[in-house]
DNA sequence: CAGAATCCGTTTCGATACTG
DNA sequence: CAGTATCGAAACGGATTCTG
């Protein structure tokens, strides 16, 4: 089960967000979403630090809030394709905000002090 | 213990700021400080859903991040404060760019489809 | 008032094996 | 190729109690 707990405190964009895209892993896939459809084996290899089970569990998430859709070509050997919706593309901007953000990061530790 | 484990992946600047805004809390703490220095008393009225364990590690991290200061007023009865870094100040993007994603995303579904 | 320390349940993550 | 199933480990989150 778990199905989609997705429980939006109503009022709390900042909430809606979060409960969406707050995981280890959302951004990096509409990341590698933002140029094209991708296949899932393609998700795979490009995120090599997530696992199978976890990778599939994102893309179902994300396909349930309909920022991406999923296409299945009932083809043999099976193709499956990824790509961002509307509303997808609506997300990129914090995409942006956290990549930015993460180079002003690394550079202020870089000539400075910061992680023990 | 537990001190730091902030294993930061050198060379994803979207890993980097996950790891330390990616969790269920650490974006609404820079929310209610954005507007200037709290109170530890204030920021637990205004989250009132998070623990007081899990508020004081966030802030922690935060300020282990210096995105954040913690200033004690030594005085009787305690006084401490915390107020947003420059640093923190540059994290505001992010919290602008998930608020109106928030936004977005609220507005799509109630003139729509989506949450089963 | 502002925390530290402890205990404990829930959720998430990940490696492996298996299927159509 | 694109998943599903299962299991165990780890992280996360919360309630309670205690301190200066």
């Amino acid at each position: 089960m778990t199905a989609t707990p997705l429980l939006i405190t109503p009022g709390c964009p900042i909430r809606t967000t979060l409960d969406m895209l707050g995981g280890k892993w959302s951004l990096l896939v509409l990341h590698q979403l933002a140029g094209g459809a991708r296949r899932f084996g393609e998700l795979r290899r490009l995120l090599p630090d997530i696992s199978e089970k976890v990778l599939v569990q994102q893309l179902k998430q994300l396909a349930n809030a309909e920022l991406l859709v999923r296409t299945n070509h009932g083809e043999v050997p099976p193709r499956v394709e990824y790509h961002l919706t509307a509303l997808g593309q609506q997300a990129l901007p914090v995409l942006a905000a956290t990549a930015e953000f993460g180079r002003v990061y690394a550079a202020h530790i870089q000539n400075g002090r910061a992680t023990p």
